[in-house]
DNA sequence: CTGAAAGCGCTTACAG
DNA sequence: CTGAAAGCGCTTACAG
């Protein structure tokens, strides 16, 4: 069934055929009507690629994790955020009657696939998350006029369809980390994760400017830089940091993400450390699951529905209005969850 | 850059251009040669679209996660499973040349999708996990010739392009609850999910029969029926498992999943109970985070790595070779993950 | 308001 | 081994 089959059975033109599925004006209502009972009747469906190739724009959205030389680990595990944002922006793409094509970058090699799904016109739009996206690749893009979204990025590349869309992590962890010091707390760990990530980098500088103004020196032996946002990492981190720091431990503990906080709470336990009696711990991105730790973990809430939809929304209007238009960049808001995990310094000092 | 300027400046026909993109046999080295040159040259990338209309079959995969009805819950949450399923067929797809567009399907009529992806050769096959497929959908996909492969479905559905692709739900509960019997423990109870999904049902049978084939009667009341698989619901239904059961309460719980599993952890907790001392607990699925709960969570492992792997080989076997091979249709491993979430019985009886 | 025709960029019999 | 040509199914100026 195709468009010449529907034509001839509704006695008009191709052209006529055309216009209808395509929704122009310029056709008599009769006319529309009787076409259009016809594609229902047949149940026609307009070839897409004959569509874009024509030069309909693809209705298809890409969606890329990058994540460096980590094969073997994933990224979609690396932090609820990113399942939560994947299944939002689904949800968000099927009202708009998108498709979205997900995969994973994790060499540089890997950002070809973006240029050439753009090129052949079998994608409109692509948003970006993850680790850092190189200027090199941005410049490509840029240069194509592939709309494209940075989510938690900075970057300096000013090219009219690339744009960013970020959250407060600055803010977010200099909150959490007050609410340490509030609570008497001044020897206060960080564990941090991969530095390819701006939100992490971010949530770094949040920690150390908070202490800063807090007149509290930032201690070396005090981070511990994971590679790989999993609870192991943040299991391993705190082992660690204790016995580098015998006799002057930490009496809280910042984590950049809440699988790291996981992890550190449990080998906190195995140290016959009792939180937070004994030590307090926060940490980030309010995974469903933190309420169900023992004692709950107190940690920063950011809207991933919000942003996930911030996000695909600009990126959609970008395409179809074909210009640049100013998008939404930050999403302000982030509330820190108070639960459990949190308590005054036994001893302070 | 199209064929027919390759084929200009390397003086040959688009006809020897097609042929050496597509790998053909029948040219000549030097030509090959020369032809591929100009196209690294140049940076030449055959249009997709064009190539799908003449004919190629499109390279996309899709998955569709199907839940119906839930629209603000999302089904890739509902289990770790779901998201390590996407994230290990990304990864395998990618070495294929593959890329996958995702979907979550809600409502009947959502399978439309579907089959219009097909109809439009934009897809080449997909897969199907998550609720039931109805035989209808089934029906039509088998009548287009959809090579389309259930994960974790039954069906007696046959058509030479559907295949059913399981693990092996029963025994792995049939032995988690095994466990506990070998514990002593008779009052065992049962946290299911949602009934529209096989996996859960076939969870739930490996319980029922164990209980039987061990002599000990299946008690309604033991079994708290929750619709979505989140923590809260484990949380929920432990509450009133507890309170409907005064005097007479389970000293065993086995949860459909992990997920169910922390949320009655946590409820359990709080009604003062210590875990695996005054009862024990078993998950299913073997979720990252279940070693990181107090006490650790004894639970069945299943290879999601494994099963995605060969469910997307399948599947691009059945693509490519345009016939109905036999697939692989189960995945008979698992594991029982033996931690501290399960002890001897207290007051056997 | 509407149709004939060109064009999008490929692939694939077909003929040689 | 190779090219000319038809065809895939649309969209869109263009002319009327």
């Amino acid at each position: 069934m195709n468009s010449e089959e529907i034509a001839k059975l509704a006695g008009v033109s191709r052209s006529t055929v055309s216009r209808v599925v395509n929704g122009y004006t310029n056709v008599p209502p009769e006319t529309k009507e009787r076409v259009e009972q016809i594609i229902r009747e047949y149940g026609y469906i307009p070839n897409t690629s004959a569509r874009n190739l024509a030069g309909k724009p693809s209705n298809v959205i890409g969606l890329f994790f990058v994540e460096y030389g980590v094969l073997e680990e994933n990224i979609i595990h690396s932090s609820p955020f990113y399942s939560e944002f994947l299944a939002n922006s689904i949800d968000r793409l099927k009202k708009q009657d998108c498709q979205l094509v997900v995969s994973i970058i994790n060499r540089i090699e890997d950002f070809d696939m973006v240029e050439t799904a753009f090129i052949n016109k079998t994608m409109a739009g692509c948003i970006l998350m993850g680790d850092i996206v190189p200027n090199s690749v941005l410049e490509k893009l840029g240069k194509l006029g592939c709309p494209t979204i940075l989510v938690n990025q900075r970057s300096s590349i000013d090219y009219p369809y690339i744009f960013l869309m970020n959250t407060e992590n600055y803010k977010g962890a200099y909150q959490a980390v007050q609410l340490l010091v509030n609570h008497g707390h001044k020897r206060i760990a960080h564990i941090t994760g991969s530095v390819e990530k701006t939100s992490i980098k971010e949530r770094f500088e949040g920690y150390r400017d908070c202490l800063l103004h807090n007149q509290i020196p930032v201690n070396e032996s005090y981070i511990y830089y994971s590679h790989i946002h999993r609870a192991e990492s943040g299991y391993q981190a705190v082992l660690k940091m204790m016995a580098d720091n015998k006799g002057n431990e930490p009496t809280a503990i910042f984590a950049a993400n809440d699988l790291l906080a996981f992890g550190a709470m449990r080998g906190l336990k195995e140290l016959g450390l009792k939180i937070p009696q004994d030590i307090s711990i926060i940490g980030y991105d309010n995974a469903e699951l933190s309420q169900y730790m023992s004692p709950p973990l107190t940690t920063v809430q950011v809207s991933v529905e919000k942003i996930a939809r911030m996000t695909v929304d600009s990126l959609l209007l970008v395409i179809r209005k074909k210009e640049a238009i100013p998008v939404y960049s930050q999403l302000k808001e982030f509330t820190l969850m108070e639960r459990g995990s949190v308590a005054p310094v036994k001893t302070p000092g």
